[in-house]
DNA sequence: ATATATAATGAATACTATTCATTAATGGAT
DNA sequence: ATCCATTAATGAATAGTATTCATTATATAT
């Protein structure tokens, strides 16, 4: 940790230290976020970590905000990195889509804090949607979305919902799980909701023997079934008749 | 506005005293933080606004978070209290959830602030479980958690998920779908969202037409029908040799 | 009417984000 | 190598706000 800052030093041109003390910087702010939250830590903290004095931070970042959004840009990035592989390496939508679901819960339960950042600084802003962070978020969700219209020209997703709404209902359902799993206590609960949430995604093949088994289908099957040994029982009389004649 | 704190000096006893002035600071706060958001309305404010010095807000709460969590109190009663309204009103699961539903999107879209407000605050707390909020929001979902434990007994909803997944896939998926709702500025979704969920947590029946219209079940009943009616045939045939024998 | 307890006040304190005048470091020109 | 101009960094000073607390007012009981 103490080394950790000599990676300032290292750097050849004026550009890359300005840079890597910039990345100094949000890694710091980046660490004591996760830790104790937003509101907990200090810019005097943070500076004491990035090993650079209060007033330098402000070069880089024009307030403590804007340094969450650093952070959250940096968090996006690994997020969305680690999607875009794994996705990579299934085929099918139900594989895919199960990758997404373990991949996004496992990375906010380790760093759940960064979540409650994203949660509050984001909507301040009137001008969001022009925000570096939510062009991030957009990379972030659009491996999702290509997912899912894959998915529906498979025929693997039903199309009577948006996409737009299934990703709400994904992300929005992960991210609350994780919430009521933080304060259950329980991480068994990881398996349940991916797979509860993916079979709602999906239009599931396995209601095809839900539906075979249910008491109205089951029923006319073994009608039709018994109407229909009755029938090849008299055409093969009717058969031997001929044979007969 | 002026008026308003009248209601102090009308109560007559002195413990309704305190307890209208508690509800008139809440009121404020409550005012307030929905209005601008949490960090930017200041206690200075929030007093003025009540009509009462700074240092007596702190003789109510023991500072600027508990007072946020007196608000949300507030605002989960209003919220229960609809929800339970609603509920009563309708017969079927589906007619249930679909109020629910829009119940809360109209709530959370009116007073949206306070939502970012409950997901800051929530849990920061270590002890949250032990908070009235966490309570409150307990007795809110309780509406919810009854409709579908109803849904499954009856059938309606599969109870192939757990219900507080369920849950957290509902409301999760209501306030992200508000959030990107705020952001694009279209309340249009409104409807999609609402019956999109609905019919993703409902065992759908309205799929038991897609089956039997799909092209594998509808060509076998098409058969059946034929091999059917054959049988018929040769059985009213042969119904006709025996009487004429 | 007085004493005692309860409530309310707002100036003083403490903590932090942010600014800015000052100092240091850098890289090119001579 | 030395100097100059530009860029970077510093940290003490400022400003804003939550919170405390000594003091004052109000209400109830005797």
């Amino acid at each position: 940790m103490v080394r950790a800052r000599k990676s300032t030093a290292k750097a050849a041109t004026r550009r890359e230290r300005v840079e890597s003390k910039e990345k100094a910087i949000v890694s710091a702010a980046y660490e004591m976020f996760a830790d104790v939250g937003f509101s907990k830590t200090t810019i005097s903290d943070i500076a004491t970590e990035a090993g650079v004095a209060e007033g330098t931070v402000y070069l880089y970042f024009s307030n403590k905000e804007a340094l969450a959004l650093g952070v959250l840009a940096q968090y996006y990035e690994k997020l969305t990195d680690g999607a875009r592989r794994g996705v990579g390496k299934f085929k099918s939508t139900k594989q895919k889509l199960t990758f997404l679901a373990e991949h996004h819960l496992n990375s906010i339960v380790k760093e759940r804090r960064l979540l409650e950042l994203l949660l509050n600084v984001d909507r301040e802003l009137e001008n969001y949607s022009n925000t570096h962070v939510y062009k991030m978020n957009r990379a972030y969700v659009a491996v999702f979305d290509s997912v899912i219209n894959e998915g529906v020209a498979r025929g693997d997703v039903s199309d009577a919902v948006a996409p737009w709404i299934y990703r709400d209902i994904f992300y929005g359902g992960l991210d609350y799980s994780m919430r009521t799993m933080a304060i259950k206590k329980r991480k068994s609960g990881v398996h349940d909701v991916v797979t509860g949430l993916v079979s709602m995604v999906m239009k599931d093949r396995d209601n095809v023997s839900k539906f075979t088994q249910s008491p109205e289908i089951s029923g006319i099957m073994l009608r039709m079934e018994h109407a229909v040994s009755r029938l090849e029982k008299l055409d093969s009389a009717k058969a031997r008749q001929k044979r007969g004649k």
